[in-house]
Parts: C-alpha cells; sequence; structure tokens
DNA sequence: CCCCTAGTTAGATCAATGTCTAATTAGATG
DNA sequence: CATCTAATTAGACATTGATCTAACTAGGGG
C-alpha cells in the first residue's frame, strides 16, 4: 500500500461531517436530499463530501430516476483502517530486535574501542563493528552543514589520527557523501538505526 | 466513544509526516533531533507534530538527560483504527434489517391507509403503522422552517380533519418539537429509518 | 557562573479546506 | 418544449494547519 492512500484515506475520515455521513450510510443508502436534511446542510455541502468519499472509493453511487444513491462500501473501510496499525506491528520481523539489547550491545562494542576520553583506539576489522563505530564518530557532526576536506580532517583527528582511512570509510558506508570536495551527512534514515 | 476523539484522531493521522513519525517509533524509540534528522524538518516542525501526537495518546514521552525520548503508544492505535468499523459493522443489530423490505412493507402500509388522492382514511392504532404514516406526512414538512400552529393546522388538514390528534402524535413521536406555540421538525436523524 | 545542546513557543506565510450562495447540468414529466 | 427536482460546479469567505526563522526555556558540564 502506499503511503499516500494511507494518508489521504485517514484525512478524508479525519472531518466529522464524512463520519456522520458514513455512519448514516451504514444503515443503508440514502440519496443527497435526505443527508442534507439529517446533517443540516446544504446539497453543495453534500457535494463536496460525498466526491471526497467517492475519491477514496468508500462511498459508491447509483441513480435512479432523478435522484442519486450512495452506498457505503464497508469493504474499503475495513482495509484501509487495518492498514497502519498492521504496519506498525509488522515492524516487529526483522528491524525491531529489540531496542534495549541493541542499545547495550553497541555501548560494549564502543566501550572496547574507544578510550575513556572518547579517542578510537584502533578501526575495528568486523564491518558490523566498525560501521558501529562509524556511526557513533559521525553522530557528533551536524545536520545539512557542509564541511571542508580540511574541517572534516580536523573533526576525524579528534578521534583518531588516520582521518583518510575514516573519511573514506564514511563515504564508502554511504554516511556521508562529497561533492566538489565539501562533504556532508546523508540523510540519517540512510544509515541510523540506532541513533 | 465520542464522535469528536474519534474524529481528532482520524485527522491527526491524515498527514504524510505524522505517519512517517509512527511508522519510525514503531521501531524503538527516538528523540526529536534523529526525527528531524531522518525526516529532514527543523526541530520545531517536529515538535508541532509531537505535540499533536502526543494530544490524542498517540506518544509519550520521556525525559533522559538532556534529551526527550518519543513512545510510540500502539495500544491507541489499535483502539482507535477499530473503532469506525466497528460503529458501522454494528449497525446490523436491530437497524438494518434490510432496505428493500422495508420499503415495499411501508408502501403496502401507506396504501392501505391514504386514499388514492393523498388523504388519511383513519389514524392507524397499532403504534408502528401510525408511526410510519406520520412519517409521511412529516416528510412533506420543510426542514427547519418553523410554522405557527394554524400554519401546521392547515398543513395537517390536506391529509386528515382531525389535526389536533395528529399535532399532538407529532411532537409525542419526536418527529416535530414545539416552543412558544412555534412549532418545527426535529433532525430527521431522531426519526428518520427510512427517508 | 557561563555556555552548549535539545526542545518549545511565537509569529509569519502560504496552501488546503469546509461551508455557503448562485449558477449550471441532467433527467423526468406534463 | 417548458418546467420541476436533484445534483454538481463555480466562486467567495473564513478557518485551519504545515512549515519555517527567531527567540526563549531548561538541563548539564566545564
Amino acid at each position: 500500500m502506499q503511503l499516500e492512500k494511507l494518508v489521504a484515506f485517514h484525512k478524508t475520515i479525519g472531518d466529522v461531517t464524512r463520519i456522520r455521513i458514513l455512519s448514516i450510510l451504514a444503515n443503508g443508502p440514502k440519496h443527497g436530499q435526505a443527508l442534507a436534511g439529517i446533517l443540516k446542510l446544504t446539497a453543495p455541502t453534500i457535494s463536496h463530501h460525498i466526491t471526497k468519499l467517492k475519491d477514496v472509493n468508500l462511498v459508491t453511487d447509483r441513480r435512479e430516476k432523478n435522484t442519486v444513491y450512495y452506498f457505503l462500501n464497508e469493504d474499503v473501510l475495513e482495509h484501509y483502517s487495518a492498514a497502519l496499525p498492521k504496519m506498525v506491528s509488522n515492524k516487529g520481523d526483522t528491524n525491531k530486535v529489540d531496542n534495549q539489547k541493541l542499545i547495550v550491545e553497541h555501548k560494549k562494542i564502543l566501550d572496547n574501542f574507544f578510550t575513556a576520553d572518547g579517542r578510537l583506539k584502533t578501526i575495528p576489522a568486523q564491518r558490523k563493528k566498525k560501521m558501529i563505530v562509524l556511526y557513533h564518530i559521525a553522530n557528533s557532526l551536524e545536520n545539512g552543514r557542509k564541511y571542508s576536506e580540511k574541517e572534516l580532517n580536523e573533526f576525524i583527528q579528534t578521534f583518531h589520527d588516520d582521518y583518510a582511512t575514516i573519511r573514506r570509510e564514511l563515504i564508502i558506508g554511504s554516511i556521508m557523501y562529497r561533492e566538489n570536495n565539501i562533504y556532508e551527512l546523508n540523510p540519517r534514515e540512510m544509515w541510523a538505526d540506532i541513533v
């Protein structure tokens, strides 16, 4: 399911008049004048809301002689209502491991590789540990700020002397990117599993 | 559940940024800066959205040293998501009988009690039939229009001579109400099962 | 005690939206 | 064809709301 559709659905029923229309139509189809009468609104206003409800397929209509009857589509209502809770609880598959455990694990690794005053002893060989160390360093960089190579080198040197290697690793790990010798953090969603 | 709360809930998640926040928080708590970084928005904007999410109890927070962690409240999400489909499908208990059948049944009763030229022969004794007849008469009244007693009497007389009885029945059946001898239709949702 | 960082509040701006009245379209009917 | 009713469209108006910048508040830590 596309995010935009889900948003549109909730935006549509995030209105008191439209929810009332839905709950009226739950008792069976009604025509526009009836809705206007019940809700004490004018016909154009009903038209406006019905259009939005039809846009997200919550309502369909059928013409009978001169009047149009509107029908609630309950399937759509249930489908979209269930979507967000499902999306949220499904995060439990690979991603959710258990936050607390991860934090502890990371802390252990960081304690191993950093001195008490925060300097990196050696660059880890294992990919996973190396990434954790790089994340840690990158977390002290500012979002959206552009760094000259000189600035970046100096920053890295507060952690470790081999700034060249680490600078390269930051690029390879898509934690940062470089453009015309200007460095900048990538959006954190690209790399920040744990912040 | 109050209607207003349900509307507020859907209005709150009817926004792409807030849905993204929820799905990020589904992976575990995050602090504001992290959210700002991931979503590429400024801190005040995050604050704005978090406030709305807290307003409907979708998010809570906890302070840790200097930073505030935001937590998703999944229970609330599931509770409110289920509310509308439940409300809609529950209408099926007494109310939903089957529209087509009801219409036919009503028509039969009306044919019995009204002459070909639309006058009421006698006032039904059975409560249910009486109500159907009253609904029929009331459907020719205008929504929101105020009637003097004289006007109302004259209107009723187009159906039946005993306007006093019928006028009283309209009040008793909460189809109309009277205030300072001015009569007006009640909102149709109070009485219009079939329009 | 001063500063640094994280959040919030205030205020501005611009887009979206709910509602209405007036005008228009679409069928049905005499 | 003329007319009636139901619905939609157009356009106006007022409100809400998402986002930003700037200023302010609140905890820590040197």
